[in-house]
DNA sequence: GGCAATTAGATTGTTTACAATTGAATTGTG
DNA sequence: CACAATTCAATTGTAAACAATCTAATTGCC
């Protein structure tokens, strides 16, 4: 039945950072045709996500909380503006910062999202809610543990500058 | 102290989804720093990591245990090529596929290895193994279903063509 | 044996990701 | 005010990831 991926006969198979990374190419494998069907892809979804909520963020703000930087946003936004779904502009009050603001199409596609949404949360296995509340909170202890990792790195970096 | 992420804000915070995304990049991240020194980014180390194990691999069987297609592998076992740590030549009992066997660099590197294979452990949280144990397993579980939920959906588009 | 179907890799094109750099605008400091 | 330092986004270059397609080799079936 379940495809055997012989995992058995490697370390991998049990490694954290291997199920991780194999597991977010699991989701953005399984979310592909519900997303198919609006004409994103994984991560134009999730900054659709999140203007959803939050119209009129700044490249920073969205990057901030998508955890991506301006080059990963910069032509992301450009392919979700040649949509129709989103418009850039310069903030004139800081004429630095760039303000994503969302098209009437943009606000639209929200209503045929519901589908998508519901689709992903049954595809991971919505059943037991509570054991995935549990999990979802000791990964981002993980990730947090990892970002503070980085972080020393890179402050450890900059003394030897 | 803790960055923040402003993910109070969205409802992305707490989705399993974008947590197990934005996890991987986190230790991509964490990673590079450690892989640097071995002159490897984290899939090239993922795939040593395999043939450390198991040489000889054919493309395919390598393929299954990285939940990788050679659209992928193809370009990044040629650049492990160019870096002279593994050949990849024809199998003579099968010409369809290609045989990786690692050279004396390759193998050579698995000392250095150690001491990633270690800050990587650390940098994760080792203090709880039981934790992560379950986590993993967990995770595991998740994946497994959105792959077979990926499988029936691509069962489904078959049978309408 | 002969030919259709399958299999394994490679290739092409598109879209992430991110480091490093650049350029323009703003802030801080004297 | 002047000018260094910082900030924000864009750009450039490299490396995944994957769908779709292609080619060559093998298997199946008659």
């Amino acid at each position: 039945m379940s495809k055997n991926h012989g995992e058995a006969k490697s370390r991998l198979g049990s490694m954290l950072c291997f199920t991780v990374y194999s597991t977010a190419h699991a989701f953005t494998r399984a979310y592909k045709p519900l997303l198919d069907a609006l004409g994103l892809t994984y991560p134009q979804y999730l900054a659709m996500f999140v203007l959803w909520e939050h119209d009129n963020l700044s490249v920073k703000e969205l990057g901030e909380l998508l955890r991506l930087d301006s080059g990963t946003l910069t032509p992301l936004l450009k392919r979700l503006e040649a949509m129709g779904l989103l418009r850039r502009s310069r903030d004139p009050a800081d004429e630095r910062s760039v303000r994503i603001s969302l098209t009437p199409a943009g606000l639209e596609m929200r209503r045929k999202e519901q589908m998508v949404h519901e689709g992903l949360m049954s595809a991971c296995g919505s059943n037991n809610a509570e054991e995935l509340k549990t999990l979802t909170a000791q990964l981002i202890r993980v990730r947090d543990r990892l970002d503070a990792t980085a972080a020393r790195a890179a402050a450890a970096a900059d003394e030897t500058v």
